[in-house]
DNA sequence: GTCCGAATATTTGTCGGACTTAATATTCCC
DNA sequence: GGGAATATTAAGTCCGACAAATATTCGGAC
């Protein structure tokens, strides 16, 4: 039967890379922070995978993940070049975990953070109008186990992205649970952040269970006002960790 | 210097396909419309580019777009098999494009819409306040245009989209902006579909311009309320339109 | 009989090299 | 000087072989 992982999470992808995704994360990553600007020119596919030392056929490979995710566009003759960063599918899982794994760009992790301000309350009014039992027990167990090992472990801040992934999903839109994966990289990377600059200024939990009273009750303006309210906190916090 | 096209529009992705390409969008199609399912194991890739009549080489490079689309996931020995729709990056534009070429799913259509109700208001109070002359400049351009070609012409609705582009730019978030595409998917079909059903119950343009109105005033309370009101009208005439 | 580890078979992954196609640069003719 | 034919160059495609990884199977120990 299927394994079905459905973590979702990030850094753990388990498993030796293979070459070609090894050098597509390469690439990526050196577009990413700025070692390829857009516009510029790659070098022959020869020299390339030459200088790298492995087949031609893998390094098309990997570049061929760079174009599907909207970073490299490739003709005869014409080359390899990088393309405008507006075209740049950033909301990409595989690109998140990307700039993720370095130090990513204070602007665009505001940028982020203003997302989730702009999605997260409406998913929460949407889940409370169209929560299931069943999600309301995931996102209980979620908090349950956020409360039991607090966000200075991995295990708490793996339930802390369970519970918001939990009220994407029973906001019952596909495309807004597309965005699971931004907001997760999002929550993920402000309590690391948090933890590394050594304030935790406050107990999170209240605001999280907020949010889960007014979806069990299917209160729609509380679940949005509350969730709202914990993103001010949070955004508020950032701004503090950001700057210093 | 470069040639920075930036128009962003679906379909007319001029020139022939390279081989990978054709093949990825066939194979992405044929999952998108259900023929190939999740969990679903694909035949081996020799068979399959036998099949096709196409080298294996070629074939690899489809499957390679489509695992970076988060389709498909392969292993040696288990072979390639369709991974859970949550896994998709549905907000991915050539995916997008994919779904739109066909006859697209009236439920993602809707969800698509919900999420423009959530995005774009916001994005029009942030366009308020951070716009500049220019990008002030480039909506009236395309409200101009607008007026002046009807949205029943192809130059019409690509200044529609143009409009609704320019606020998501103004509104400085790059994470908003990648959202461009989806949003503009689903302004592009929404037209055509209430085209095609022969409904033009009403005329777009004092919606528009009302939000552009508020946005070159810096209200931003008006520039969020005029675009809410703007996506209730156009939302009410798509659930008409969806539901003949 | 059950569990654990090694052999095995199968499927993707990587390789090298040849040839084709397409886009730019050049050259030559008018 | 302009425009069409030509040359050049880089990506695109193909083939056939070998390497690596892993699900399954088999065998032995307990």
């Amino acid at each position: 039967m299927g394994s079905a992982r459905q973590d979702g999470s990030f850094g753990s992808e388990e498993g030796a890379l293979r070459i070609h995704q090894a050098i597509a994360r390469d690439l990526g990553t050196a577009i990413l922070t700025g070692k390829h600007k857009p516009g510029d020119l790659f070098e022959g596919e020869i020299e390339a995978s030459e200088r790298l030392g492995v087949s031609r056929t893998a390094y098309r490979e990997a570049v061929r993940i760079l174009i599907a995710k909207g970073m490299l566009e490739s003709r005869p003759k014409a080359g390899t070049r990088v393309l405008p960063r507006a075209r740049w599918n950033v909301l990409d899982p595989e690109m998140l975990a990307w700039m993720f794994a370095g130090e990513p760009d204070a602007n665009f992790i505001r940028d982020l953070f203003e997302l989730r301000g702009v999605i997260e309350p409406a998913a929460a009014e949407f889940a409370a109008r169209r929560r299931t039992e069943e999600q309301l027990a995931v996102m209980d167990a979620a908090l349950a186990e956020m409360a039991r090992y607090g966000l200075s472990t991995p295990e708490g801040r793996a339930a802390d992205q369970r519970f918001h992934h939990a009220i994407l999903a029973a906001a019952h839109n596909d495309a807004l649970e597309a965005l699971a994966s931004s907001v997760g990289a999002a929550v993920s990377w402000t309590t690391t952040f948090k933890h590394r600059k050594k304030l935790l200024p406050r107990d999170p939990l209240p605001d999280h269970q907020a949010v889960h009273r007014a979806i069990a009750a299917r209160d729609t303006a509380a679940a949005r006002n509350s969730m709202a309210e914990l993103l001010r906190l949070a955004l508020a916090d950032m701004d503090i960790a950001l700057s210093e």
